[in-house]
DNA sequence: TAGATTACTAACCTAAAGGTTACTACTTAC
DNA sequence: GTAAGTAGTAACCTTTAGGTTAGTAATCTA
């Protein structure tokens, strides 16, 4: 019972979760990352990639991974005028998180199926 | 533009990625996990180990865990009735996520606030 | 004998993330 | 000449996860 330390050690993860969770766990700013990193650089491309995204949510968490250093918006001027957005290199440090993630859900989904097999 | 290949490739690991956000992506699912991890195994003391959590909450995440067989409930009646929550193997399976994601956290903490110190 | 602790639940409320629809102004394709 | 594509924005609405307050019944503690 109330081990201090490890329950400072604990709240420390804690806290280091909550920090990561504030950027990166909106419903919608990891899989515009995905399709980035796909190479899906222009607004609509980046809409029909990602099933289910409206123009409105988009435009917002483009503008949030603007804000963290994630992502570049670059304009080219023209006729039809350019929008592009380039990954920046700030976006690779979430490579082991990115990854992780992909490979538990796939992993999980398998364990439910199997699951629900089971139990039929 | 529109490499079909590449595009069903990101489109699988964007589902993958969903099911794992569905899963442990809510605010406090893996804050419990992590105070679990760490040694906390009764009600009140999870509650007095991650700040912020209601007795609600925290009742309505370790029923969604037990559902997904990340926790065991334990029951050893007594007087008082204890009740303990056991991690199970499979929360094992979370350990990559949650450094990763830990330590991004920790990390992005750092970035930010030295970037905050060049612009004073 | 008032207060705390045990493990919760019921009822209610709120905020904010996200969804929907419509619209811009210009260009290219059919 | 009309439909679709370019990159979005404005205004509005809905859902739901989460927050708040209060209370249970039994025991132990100051």
């Amino acid at each position: 019972m109330g081990n201090v330390i490890s329950t400072e050690k604990c709240r420390t993860s804690i806290k280091a979760l909550e920090d990561a969770m504030y950027v990166i766990g909106g419903k919608w700013t990891l899989r515009v990352i995905i399709a980035l990193k796909d190479g899906h650089t222009r607004f609509n491309d980046l809409q029909r990639t990602i099933d289910g995204i409206s123009a409105k949510v988009l435009s917002g968490v483009l503008k949030d991974l603007e804000e963290n250093g994630f992502v570049k918006r670059k304009v080219e001027i023209g006729v039809p005028v350019v929008v592009e957005y380039e990954l920046l290199s700030y976006a690779d440090t979430l490579q082991d998180v990115l990854s992780a993630l992909v490979s538990w859900g796939e992993m999980h989904r398998q364990k439910v199926i199997i699951d629900k097999d089971r139990t039929n």
